[in-house]
DNA sequence: CCCGGATTGAGCATTGTGCTCAACTTCGCG
DNA sequence: CGCGAAGTTGAGCACAATGCTCAATCCGGG
């Protein structure tokens, strides 16, 4: 049993409602939701205390903070150094998130940037991390589908007649 | 005149003001920021009305929702439809974002998956998308730089040339 | 020099919050 | 079968925050 991770249908419920209006408050919620305030509220403290709710910078755009130039840049690691890259790359205030990849890139480094010639520098000194063998940079022209999450959320949400899980209640 | 993007130096306080409490009500940040109240205020509208700060879905972990498994498909396209892969993908819920790239690959397609099975069954469906021609699937193993702005929010805090904070509460 | 925009302090009615409590339902498990 | 743990609910209460408006400054640019 793994009482760990999971969120219920209700808190999809909840999560999608404050998706659909972020600064709802909470008897709002509760309200639109037919459930009592407290439980809003318990659920909600829940949430933010087991980290299924992630941090507050997530909602920022980069764009509006001067960086309007999102990129990827891939690179093959020396193995063995790879916690001193991973330093390294977080060192950088460009870099926004670096993934471990399976395949045959082993890292997957998103970085925004101010315009192309900061770019360029920007994966000068990523290529520059002692550690990093080669690294190729794919500019993002365009977020075709932005982030997202609800098409989960709903699926997630009591409301839908589904069991998708049998057994779990 | 730049009515547009760029956040000034105390848009970024507040921001990161914010990040370090997300559940901070205005009042405290203005107490802690030095400003008065209605400054925060109006200014934190601002950004909410000038979609500055993105959408709330952004802040939940996709594995808390019973999707532990990121993955990164990368895709060649037809060019000619791009319009119609971008909406096949924007239908599968498991997809969570879609960048078109420059370079060798046209996509970057971030996936999300409950388990192996259910994102061979994910990668299947974008590769069956009428269009796509060729993708390649690489599994997220380790997030070494969790998703963080906070670096460039910093550098943007009032001007960027500042002494360390010497005591931040 | 004057103007528009941003900032500030003040005030006020309304609303939400954090918290506690006791009753009640729903499960899991012995 | 029934006990107990956990979740939900409604109620209530003191306090704080919100949304809003107003008038008085600042501040930079034309």
């Amino acid at each position: 049993m793994n009482t760990q991770q999971t969120l219920d249908g209700t808190d999809a419920q909840i999560l999608l409602a404050l998706s659909a209006e972020p600064r709802a408050t909470v008897v709002a919620l509760a309200e639109r939701l037919g459930l009592s305030r407290n439980t809003v509220q318990a659920r909600l403290a829940k949430m933010e205390r087991s980290s299924a709710l992630g941090a507050f910078e997530r909602r920022i755009t980069p764009g509006a903070l001067g960086y309007p130039l999102t990129a990827f840049v891939t690179a093959r690691v020396d193995q063995h150094r790879l916690a001193e890259v991973s330093g390294a790359l977080a060192g950088i205030a460009e870099v926004v998130e670096v993934f471990g990849l399976s395949g045959d890139t082993d890292l997957l480094v998103r970085v925004v940037a101010a315009d192309a010639e900061d770019l360029y520098r920007v994966a000068g000194r990523i290529l520059d991390i002692p550690g990093i063998e080669r690294t190729s940079t794919a500019l993002a022209m365009r977020e075709l589908v932005p982030h997202r999450l609800t098409p989960l959320l709903r699926r997630a949400d009591t409301g839908g007649h589904r069991r998708p899980h049998p057994g779990n209640p």
